[in-house]
DNA sequence: TTAGCCTTGACG
DNA sequence: CGTCAAGGCTAA
């Protein structure tokens, strides 16, 4: 039947599919997803030629068949932005053929038509969450198909790189100039002030690796008092999903899993803006900073969600940091992670602890090209003894909780990288929203 | 540099 | 063997 719609010389049954970046006639799918010839072409001719352009404008420039010339900078962003692939632009120039996007370019079709078919439902109200059924595969292997979903916010274009600024600080690419590294400051002065100077001799001048105290109890106190607020937290993360829905049309609504990934990201940006205003984190270098986060990620953004069910969650749902409740199931990740959440439930893991796993998992010495190895071993150390210490003050009975949090983290990792294989699997089928830090982060480690 | 049209060639 | 997304070509 697929035929019989589409043979449309100027019929209707293809709505009005016009370029995502510049609006014009789309001319088929290019480099991940429909496009038009010029835009196509454009893409083609800036990634082969490694183009670096600028906008004299507010980058914000207007995007339309008439104007999209004007400012190549704008629109080789906006390509980016609304998820054109760069991968699928061969660097050895290969004619012809297929490429690994074929697949996607077949499920998005798919979908399309389906979309056009039963335009019935979609959820009307802010942020729905479906509370069962909601991310359940049933198939293993086939783990996408949710409601309406596209990976091209149709018509309207998607407010232009918000996160710019974020972003660039992580090199994506190689020598993406980075420019004002770690832009926005949200400074905490980190907890150390006023309550506890008592115990900080060494507090201020020189941020040596041991300007900061001790491992005395209050070396984890302040740590602890440092962390963010969770329900601020959640209302940040409520407040920015309802203005992406808000700012969508009414069936361009956003499907569980993108909600879900959204999450995850402003998570993500979360543990990112804890680590630079972490005390510790700070006394780092710059490049060392980015590439333990990095490395870590994935595992932090485990750990975080760890944490939130062993807090919050009721036996057997899942607690999002949006405040809600979700009984999810998708395969053995929810299980695995589930079964962590028993255990780490069972040892009493408590937020000082916590907060120190995290620190133990952010400073990782082992990670590859960390300029000041010495320096992270240390700080992990540090905290490592902190947490050994209050373990042993808190729980002088229980013979070994130490330990048992510590043999937690290899399965901490386990998932993490499980997860980010899963993520990059509907990355690569054009699942994930785009232009988000997850996505960014993505990218860097398999690239 | 742009953008419309042309040629290629793996995959179904 | 047709399809259709890659790359190539070339006049504006």
């Amino acid at each position: 039947h697929a035929q019989e719609l589409k043979t449309e010389p100027e019929g209707r049954p293809e709505p009005e599919e016009s370029c995502p970046v510049c609006g014009d006639r789309v001319s088929g799918y290019h480099y991940g997803l429909l496009t038009c010839e010029s835009c196509k072409g454009f893409f083609k001719r800036s990634v082969q030629n490694n183009k670096h352009y600028t906008c004299v404008e507010m980058q914000s420039c207007p995007m339309n068949p008439l104007q999209r010339k004007r400012c190549p900078y704008c629109r080789f962003q906006k390509c980016l932005a609304v998820g054109m692939k760069r991968e699928a632009v061969r660097a050895d120039r290969m004619r012809g053929g297929r490429n690994k996007f074929g697949p996607l370019y077949r499920r998005d079709r798919q979908m399309k038509e389906q979309k056009v078919y039963h335009q019935t439902t979609t959820t009307p109200c802010r942020i729905k969450m479906e509370t069962t059924q909601a991310l359940q595969p049933t198939a293993p292997s086939d783990l996408h198909l949710m409601t309406g979903h596209t990976n091209v916010p149709l018509g309207l274009t998607p407010p232009s790189l918000p996160y710019a600024g974020l972003y660039r600080t992580f090199p994506g690419y190689p020598q993406e100039k980075r420019e004002v590294p770690f832009s926005c400051k949200t400074t905490t002065p980190c907890s150390t002030p006023s309550s506890t100077t008592s115990l900080t001799p060494a507090s201020t001048p020189t941020p040596g690796p041991s300007a900061l105290v001790t491992s005395t109890p209050n070396f984890l106190d302040q740590l602890v008092e440092a962390e963010q607020d969770e329900s601020q937290l959640c209302a940040k993360v409520l407040a920015s999903l309802q203005r992406e829905q808000a700012s969508r049309g009414k069936h361009d609504r956003l499907n569980t899993f993108s909600i879900m990934c959204k999450m995850a990201d402003q998570t993500l940006f979360g543990l990112v803006e804890w680590a630079r205003n972490s005390a510790l984190f700070k006394e780092l270098k710059v490049e060392d900073q980015m590439v333990l986060l990095q490395s870590c990620w994935s595992e932090l953004l485990v750990l975080d969600h760890l944490c939130r069910q062993v807090s919050y969650s009721k036996e057997g749902c899942i607690y999002l940091v949006t405040g809600q409740q979700a009984g999810v199931t998708l395969s053995s990740l929810v299980s695995r992670t589930q079964d962590l959440v028993t255990k780490l439930r069972a040892l009493q893991l408590d937020r000082h602890e916590f907060v120190c796993l995290k620190y133990l998992v952010l400073f990782n010495p082992d990670v590859k090209s960390v300029q000041s190895r010495r320096q992270v071993e240390q700080t992990q150390e540090r905290v490592n003894r902190a947490l050994m210490e209050r373990t042993q003050q808190t729980h002088p009975g229980h013979s070994d909780k130490f330990g048992q949090l510590l043999l937690r983290l290899p399965e901490v990792r386990s998932i993490s990288l499980q997860v980010e294989d899963y993520l990059y699997q509907r990355h690569l089928l054009g699942d994930l929203p785009c232009n988000s830090l997850l996505t960014e982060m993505l990218h860097t480690k398999h690239s």
